[in-house]
DNA sequence: CGTGTAAGGAATTCTGACACG
DNA sequence: CGTGTAAGGAATTCTGACACG
């Protein structure tokens, strides 16, 4: 569905110009769990336009002074909350769906 | 609203993984105005999706035969086409309006 | 912990040109 | 006309490390 927003084909350099953050930040956050370029054949990181989305998510929260062990963790909770609303919705539409079977 | 179709952020080797077709032709798309990527402050080639998608599309006709320039005024004739539907829609939506007002 | 930087090497991209056809 | 390729230079990316704090 959202396939051009999580397809992985910008380089480091390009990530730098949209967020404003160093290749040396971009690849730390990386060594911290917080994102997951793919790479090319020949190992060069490639991006969606997610991941550069998140990496601005990731730059207000450190400017906040959080800690990127703590955003990790932020992040797997909305993750979690997603999977939980997600969850409802489809309860929901099961519920439903029974409610017409009898 | 389509700002991640349309977004220049990917360079000449990923188009080149996306679609199979070699620098090469890629620059000379551009150089016969088929194509038009932006470019790096430092004078690298960025495309869009819609360029890759364009693409595929030049890489179809060309395995047909169809030479660039006549690639290029099919192209033409897609745009104008397009134009000329959605002005169309526009004057459906402008009549209903007329037709309220009075 | 988070980020900068210098280091060295490998891979990328760019342009203009010659080649073939 | 459309594409490959060798050429030379410039810019990019990668990794591991030292620095500061």
């Amino acid at each position: 569905m959202s396939s051009y927003r999580d397809k992985k084909v910008i380089t480091i350099g390009v990530v730098n110009e949209l967020t404003g953050l160093s290749a040396r930040m971009i690849r730390y956050y990386e060594s911290r769990g917080l994102i997951f370029p793919e790479r090319t054949e020949r190992g060069t990181r490639k991006y969606s336009f997610s991941d550069v989305e998140l990496l601005m998510e990731i730059a207000n929260k450190r400017e906040e002074g959080i800690q990127t062990y703590e955003i990790k963790k932020e992040l797997l909770n909305e993750n979690k909350k997603k999977t939980v609303r997600d969850q409802m919705i489809q309860g929901q539409l099961n519920a439903q769906f029974n409610m017409k079977k009898f």
